[in-house]
DNA sequence: CTGCCCATGTAAATCGTTACATGATTAC
DNA sequence: GTAATCATGTAACGATTTACATGGGCAG
């Protein structure tokens, strides 16, 4: 369900074609959620017939495109599940599943690991730290959108917020990094002692 | 194709019903991977078919419980993906979706998602302290099994890749508290600060 | 006029959850 | 005997990915 209140958030702060949509859904991109064209356009078509979204395609545009908006009733609804308890998704690590694993490999292997587990998070790490300084930089699209269709006085909490949000998007990077960091220099630490013991033998 | 292997990797350390990876892959266990038992039960005949497993009911047992054990075939393919590089799941956090539209909603109900969330990572540290504790003590039964199918040269590295695994998740889990804690704090501060404001005006 | 990006979709397959069914064993 | 737990499944639904299809606009 969540790929429903996705949408309606991101349309919470400006009208947007479904394309648009999938630009932002794309893994990688600044939203906390990804999905594909093909899981957007049906999507769409449903809340528009829940009445949560209204389309029209754009006359002045010559590129026939399809804008969305909030409806009222589409706003009620992401208001409701905002609010609303989260569910925690059931753990699912298959890095972790590997590591555990790897006990019968040869320790070039697991090192492999540990380094493309770094590398991984050290481009989310640029992707959200990215974000972060657009927002304090007040450039970022649709941050800006989302701020001109309130008053003043919610500035603050709106930017706080998508700060607290992103802070921890950014911890969680830094400690997946600093996590494999210490992995490697204590595998290397072990193979060190190794070939040391191996040589007093 | 993750559950796949993450049951070859269950029955690597030791043979078991489907029953007993029912029991395991429950979400909350100690495995990094979750699963029901109408996922389990079909996954084994695949595994079967495939000749990556072999199951055979027990007849000592009044119960009529099958047992699956890996095949040479299995050990081979489960290496094969445990060494693999990792593919990372795009990310989809609906808990941090909810945290960056709560920015209309009331100080008390973002006051209680930033709670919830710090209650839900608690309980996940407590699990994971858990079995960090028995991998310690070597009363982990998985554990256990696994060690005494291995010669004790690989003990020290199945037992390290165990501690390693877990500290990483018991760092994330202290990081969510923080993290949750520090803005509960900052929560508190902005609303101190609203108060003391609105009585000045 | 060719290749690239814009733009919108459908169909099939895979993965995961929810709901339902059934029977045997064990503890009270 | 009856409730809980053991044990194994099937069917339907929902969510996600992969593959395929189509056509317009724009830059070189």
């Amino acid at each position: 369900m969540s790929l429903r209140y996705a949408i309606l958030g991101f349309l919470s702060s400006t009208p947007a074609s479904g394309y648009q949509i999938g630009r932002e859904f794309q893994n990688g991109a600044g939203s906390y959620w990804s999905a594909l064209p093909s899981q957007i356009y049906p999507e769409l078509h449903e809340l528009e017939e829940l009445g949560w979204v209204s389309g029209q395609v754009s006359k002045t545009d010559r590129l026939r495109r399809k804008i969305f908006r909030l409806t009222p009733r589409g706003e009620e609804e992401l208001q409701k599940w905002v609010e609303a308890d989260n569910d925690y998704p059931p753990e699912r690590d298959s890095e972790r599943l590997r590591l555990i694993f790897l006990d019968g490999a040869p320790p070039d292997v697991i090192r492999r690991h540990l380094a493309g587990h770094r590398a991984h998070y050290d481009k989310r790490l640029v992707v959200w730290r990215g974000l972060r300084e657009a927002v304090e930089k007040r450039t970022l699209r649709q941050l800006v959108r989302r701020l001109a269709m309130r008053p003043p006085a919610d500035h603050e909490l709106v930017i706080r917020l998508k700060l607290l949000a992103l802070d921890g998007n950014i911890r969680r990077a830094e400690l997946e990094i600093a996590w494999a960091q210490e992995a490697l220099e204590w595998l290397d630490a072990l193979e060190a002692d190794r070939r040391k013991r191996r040589r007093a033998q």
